[in-house]
DNA sequence: TTAGTGATATCC
DNA sequence: GATATCACTAAA
């Protein structure tokens, strides 16, 4: 029995989050109907102001505002011209963190995994715990996971960048 | 190893 | 308006 994840899930610490999103089923459901799936296989934790990785330690701008958003809500930027990133907004409201959606069991690669799934900027603020076209579901899997620190983020300092908020399946 | 791609932030 | 940057990928 799949249980679909609500608000009360997103409203915890991303540190709480991030890894209880791996092993979840993302689901997408294109507007005729046609359901598009991956199991999440990576995470990676981004956390408040503080946190130099985070897009919010520069300040609050027209792009990373959605940081501040409810827990819930889909934050979708481009990066390097090309690949759509898919993040979940965490924890308490007024604080800017959330939960960047690496990869999937199948599509290894945040680019790969929005790419599949057609992630789009068209999904942007919207959100997961809502009644929504983009939803995690619980099939009951628990697996095995091991940490390592981020990727990409050489230009935050220490601690941030040895920090191991990154969340990955072990596979059996 | 490097090119490609374009939105965004930051500097004139 | 111009440029530098960027939580990446594919091709070689």
């Amino acid at each position: 029995m799949n249980r679909r994840l609500d608000a009360a899930f997103f409203r915890r610490d991303c540190l709480k989050v991030a890894p209880d999103l791996v092993g979840k089923i993302l689901v997408h459901r294109l507007p005729d109907g046609t359901e598009l799936r991956e199991r999440i296989a990576e995470t990676e934790a981004y956390r408040g102001t503080e946190d130099e990785a985070c897009h919010a330690s520069k300040g609050r701008t027209p792009r990373n505002s959605v940081l501040w958003r409810e827990s819930g809500v889909v934050y979708v930027y481009l990066c390097y011209g090309m690949h759509h990133l898919l993040n979940v907004i965490t924890g308490e409201p007024e604080q800017p963190q959330g939960v960047l959606l690496r990869a999937g069991e199948v599509h290894d690669g945040p680019g790969k995994l929005t790419k599949y799934l057609r992630i789009t900027k068209a999904q942007n603020e919207g959100s997961f715990a809502d009644e929504g076209e983009l939803w995690f579901e619980d099939d009951g899997l628990r697996p095995q996971l091991r940490t390592a620190p981020r990727v990409g983020i050489d230009y935050a300092g220490e601690p941030w960048k040895s920090k191991p908020w990154r969340f990955i399946m072990v596979k059996e």
